[in-house]
DNA sequence: CAAGAGTTTGACCAAATGGTCAGGATCACG
DNA sequence: CGTGATCCTGACCATTTGGTCAAACTCTTG
């Protein structure tokens, strides 16, 4: 529960050195996959100078997923219920694309979390987030009773944000095997596409 | 590359419970996270056994995979240039779902191999799978073109309804954890709310 | 039922992997 | 500059894991 914080300068960069090294590996190859020696390679550091700083592999799985749920649902918590409905669902799909382009490793690191059952965060998801994601819901409720938003079931309107958003992220191999781009330029298109998606659908009428 | 048939009962019978297992193992904790004494003890084999009928682990994932892809893209192939574009997509989407329940494991197994990076079938994506979106992509153009859809991107369409429903098998854990459902009760509400989704979103006018 | 093909297993192995530990190097600070 | 706290490492360990193999068992069929 509670972190001691770092207090040295070295602590505080090697710390952040080792999170970024296992961010790239959990993410790439999941929790199993992964392996000391790699993020060490890749940290420039010794396994078990890795293992001074964090008292297992464990440790820095568990690190690394708690810092993700802070940012993670910030778009979520930000949906401002005096706006107007449709924009504001509408900027909360861009916000979360914006994420998956930004934050493909978190958004892995996430995925493979869940996949394979969501063995360390259920707590957290049963906890906080339903809480967040039912508040939510109720929000979005109000606004289709008040005919200013397509009626909708909430929490199915909020798991296909989630879905087509962190596809980009989740599904990158299988999207840029499809689409070829050299670049990230799919992202504008995805963006025009997802935009028209939800306004058309939730715009009553 | 080629399959030799099993020729022997015992031997098909083996083989079926050996991938039937092997998908229990990799679905649940990717390829690297699944162990052959997991596999041989569901399976109800020893493990010398199971290396009987597959030379490796990794055969028998590659076996699963290429079984998985046959049976994965059959709702896309029934696509109708014939039939009525909107009802065509919401039954795609429907058929898609179904999938998703009835096979969550086979999503998973995917999706595991897809957020690693699809390192065992980067060629088939760029492949015939590739052949085969941008083929439905160019009939769902002309459906636009023609004024029976609503334009949109097709190959982000795609995108987004693989996402929607693949969503309810890949992330069940988070899901229930949010509704808290008895049973598979929540696949009803998805239904009823991507049918309105993409017919709102994509019926023209 | 004989015999060869097909099937199964206990014992074993090499490599990989997460983790430990005693001691040495380095840093911060009085 | 001395000294205690912090930081780092080579050597080592126990366990797990994918895979091998010779021998034994069982099934089929002439």
């Amino acid at each position: 529960m509670e972190d001691i914080p770092p207090r040295t300068r070295i602590q505080t960069e090697n710390r952040r050195r080792i999170l970024d090294a296992a961010l790239d590996a959990f993410s790439a190859q999941g929790f199993r996959g992964a392996t000391l020696d790699q993020i060490a390679r890749a940290a420039g550091l010794s396994k078990p100078n890795l293992l001074y700083y964090f008292p297992s592999k464990e440790a820095m799985h568990i690190a690394l997923i708690e810092a993700l749920m802070d940012t993670w649902l910030d778009p979520l918590r930000k949906l401002d219920p005096e706006g107007d409905p449709v924009d504001e669902i509408v900027g909360y799909v861009l916000r979360k694309l914006d994420l998956a382009r930004d934050f493909p490793r978190e958004s892995r690191l996430f995925a493979n979390e869940i996949v394979q059952g969501a063995p360390n965060i259920l707590p957290h998801i049963t906890g906080p987030l339903k809480t967040l994601v039912d508040d939510k819901a109720t929000l979005i409720a109000g606004w289709s009773r008040s005919g200013r938003l397509t009626p909708v079931d909430p929490h199915h309107l909020i798991f296909s944000i989630w879905a087509t958003t962190q596809h980009y992220a989740d599904f990158d191999a299988q999207v840029r095997g499809i689409l070829a781009p050299a670049n990230d330029a799919h992202f504008g298109d995805a963006r025009v596409f997802l935009e028209q998606l939800y306004r058309r659908a939730l715009t009553p009428g």
